[in-house]
RNA sequence: GGCCCCCUCGUCUAGUGGUUAGGACUCAAGAUUUUCGAUCUUGAAACAGGGGUUCGAGCCCCCUGGGGGUCACCA
C-alpha cells in the first residue's frame, strides 16, 4: 500500500449499533491499524425523520468500550470535519449543483407518492422497478423555472444503456447492466442530500481510500460509481462484507435481542469477546485459532481473507468465547466487571476480597456476567427451601444415617472451620463405607438446598461455622 | 419478478488440481472431579445436484437447484 489508508465507519443515528454495524466498525478499524492508517467515524444522518437523539453519542461510546476509538470524528475531530452530515449540507447542495449545471442531474416534480403508486405499478406488470424518468427530458429552461416556485428532488441522470464494472477487494469484477440502475433521487424535497450523494461526496472529501461495509450496499455500487464520475473524482477501493444472518438465514436486524450490541453487554458478554466473535463472522486465518484478543486480531487480518457467503450469528459459540476471555481476564479487572451485575442482589455490599472468593469459586462456569446471581446463589445468607432434587438426596438411605452423625460430630468440633468439618464428613464416609455422590450430595443439599455449585469449603467458608451447623440441623429435623 | 451476490459437517470455517477433506462451537462416550461447570481423551458430523475440462476435481467451465441482498425523497 503505497499511502496510509483512510477508512470510515458511517452509521446513521437511527438506534442502537447492531452486530452488524460493529462488525463492520472492527474490519475497518483493524484495516486501518494494520496499515497504519486511520479509522474515520461520520455519522450520517440525513434521515430527519429516522433520527434518534442522542444515538450518535451512544455509539462512539459502544465504539471506546469495544476499543474501536476512531482517530477522527464527532466529539474527536479532525481536517476532515464536519463528521456529522447534517452539519455539511452546503457541501452537498455545491455538488449536487455542479451535477446539474453539467447535465448529469436534473429536476424531477413528480412528488412521492404518485411515485410509489407508480412503482408498485410497475413492479407489477414485471417491468425494472424505480422512476419512470418523465422529468427528465422536461425543457432545461422550463424546469429552471419550476424549480424556483415547486417542491422538487434533484436525480441522477444514469445513462440508459452500457454497463459498469465494478472491482470489488472480495468478490471480484462485478458487472451491472446500466438498463437496471434507476434515477436515483441525490437531493431530497426537503433540502437534504440521500446516502448516495452524501455518501459519495464525503468518502472523496474525506480522502477515504477503502469504502468497507456491508453486502446490502453491491446493488447500490454503480450509482456510487457513476456519481464518482460525474464528479470527476477517482473512487476508492470497495470491499463488500458479507451479511450477518439470523437463524432464518435472513439479514440480522437490530430488532432481534441476538442483533443489538448493547442488549449483549447488559446479559454481561465482555466486549473483548463480541469482538473476537464477530471478527470471525466471515472471516478466518489459516490457522486453527479461534480466541483473539483485539490486538492479536489487528496482527492477524486480512481484508483479501474475508469470506463471501453470509454467517449466522450463533449465540452459544458466542458465549463459548465469552467464557474463555472471562477467564482469562485478572481478577482485578473481573471483579469490576462483576459488580454491577451484583447490584441488586443480596451481594451488592460485600467487598472486593469476598467477591473474589465468590469469582474464583465460580469462575470456570461463567460464560455471562448476569449468570452471576444464580450462580451464587448457593452462597445466600437466606437460601429458598431445598429444590426437588435436594429433598430426593435428603430423603435417602445414606442421607438419614449420615446427617444426624455429621451433625453431631460438628457440633462437638473445638474449632469448626471448614477444613475440620470437612474432615469429618471424610471421616463418615468411610466409617459408614458411603462414598462419592451419596457422600457429598446430602451435606451439598443440607447446606445450600441445590444440588450444584462451588465447592462445599468455600461455601462452609463463606457460611462460618454457626450457620452451617444450623443448616445441618434443620435438615435433619425436615427428614425425620 | 428484474438485477446482483452466495453455496465444504447443524453452525463458524481451513482448503486455491493429487488431502484418510483439517480446526472450533454444539452433541455423544470415557477419564478426572466431593456435585455441576471446567479439564483431558475418543467419537459422530460436510464438499447442493448434474454435466464437462483433466491422468486426476471441493478447488477450473457450464447448467440446474437452493439461499440471500436490492429495487424509497431509509441508511
Amino acid at each position: 500500500m503505497d499511502k496510509p489508508p483512510r477508512v470510515r465507519f458511517a452509521p446513521s443515528p437511527t438506534g442502537d449499533l447492531h452486530v452488524g454495524g460493529l462488525r463492520t466498525a472492527l474490519y475497518n478499524h483493524l484495516f486501518a491499524r494494520r496499515h497504519r492508517g486511520r479509522f474515520i467515524l461520520r455519522i450520517e444522518d440525513t434521515d430527519r425523520e429516522r433520527h434518534l437523539e442522542g444515538a450518535a453519542a451512544q455509539i462512539l461510546k459502544l465504539l471506546r468500550v469495544c476499543g474501536l476509538e476512531p482517530d477522527e470524528g464527532p466529539e474527536i475531530g479532525g481536517d476532515f470535519g464536519p463528521y456529522v452530515q447534517s452539519q455539511r449540507l452546503q457541501i452537498y447542495r455545491q455538488a449536487a449543483g455542479r451535477l446539474l449545471d453539467a447535465g448529469h442531474a436534473y429536476p424531477c416534480f413528480c412528488g412521492s407518492r404518485s411515485e410509489a403508486q407508480r412503482s408498485e405499478q410497475q413492479r407489477a406488470l414485471g417491468q425494472g422497478a424505480g422512476y419512470d424518468r418523465r422529468c427528465r427530458t422536461l425543457e432545461p429552461a422550463q424546469a429552471k423555472y419550476r424549480m424556483e416556485s415547486e417542491e422538487h428532488v434533484l436525480r441522477l441522470k444514469v445513462p440508459l444503456e452500457g454497463e459498469i464494472i465494478h472491482r470489488d477487494m472480495i468478490r471480484g469484477d462485478v458487472v451491472f447492466p446500466l438498463a437496471d440502475v434507476d434515477d436515483q433521487v441525490i437531493i431530497k424535497s426537503d433540502g437534504f442530500p440521500t446516502y448516495h450523494l452524501a455518501n459519495v461526496v464525503d468518502d472523496h472529501l474525506m480522502e477515504i481510500t477503502h469504502v468497507i461495509r456491508g453486502e446490502e450496499w453491491l446493488s447500490s455500487v454503480p450509482k456510487h460509481l457513476l456519481l464518482y464520475r460525474y464528479l470527476g473524482v477517482k473512487p476508492p477501493e470497495f470491499a463488500h462484507l458479507p451479511l450477518i444472518l439470523n437463524e432464518q438465514r435472513q439479514k440480522l436486524s437490530k430488532r432481534e435481542g441476538t442483533g443489538s450490541v448493547q442488549a449483549w453487554f447488559q446479559r454481561g458478554i465482555p466486549p473483548e469477546a463480541l469482538i473476537n466473535y464477530v471478527a470471525l463472522l466471515g472471516w478466518h486465518s489459516t490457522d486453527d485459532r479461534d480466541v483473539y484478543s483485539l490486538s492479536e486480531l489487528v496482527d492477524a487480518f486480512d481484508l483479501t481473507r474475508v469470506s463471501k457467503s453470509g454467517a449466522i450469528f450463533d449465540a452459544v459459540k458466542l458465549e463459548w468465547l465469552s467464557g474463555e476471555h472471562l477467564r482469562k481476564l485478572n481478577t482485578d479487572d473481573l471483579i469490576q466487571r462483576c459488580k454491577p451485575f451484583l447490584k441488586d442482589t443480596e451481594f451488592s455490599e460485600i467487598d472486593d476480597a469476598t467477591i473474589q472468593m465468590f469469582i474464583e469459586s465460580i469462575r470456570n462456569n461463567l460464560h455471562r456476567l448476569d449468570q452471576l446471581s444464580g450462580l451464587l446463589k448457593p452462597f445466600s445468607l437466606k437460601p429458598p427451601p431445598p429444590d426437588a432434587e435436594s429433598l430426593n438426596w435428603l430423603q435417602t438411605d445414606a442421607a438419614r444415617r449420615l446427617l444426624p452423625l455429621l451433625t453431631n460430630r460438628w457440633r462437638a468440633l473445638p474449632q469448626p472451620d471448614a477444613e475440620a468439618l470437612l474432615n469429618i464428613v471424610r471421616d463418615c464416609g468411610k466409617e459408614t463405607g458411603i462414598k462419592g455422590k451419596d457422600l457429598w450430595m446430602p451435606v451439598r443439599a443440607a447446606l445450600t438446598g441445590m444440588t450444584t455449585g462451588p465447592e462445599l469449603r468455600v461455601i462452609i467458608t463463606y457460611l462460618g461455622d454457626r450457620q452451617a451447623i444450623d443448616r445441618m440441623a434443620q435438615a435433619c429435623d425436615l427428614i425425620q
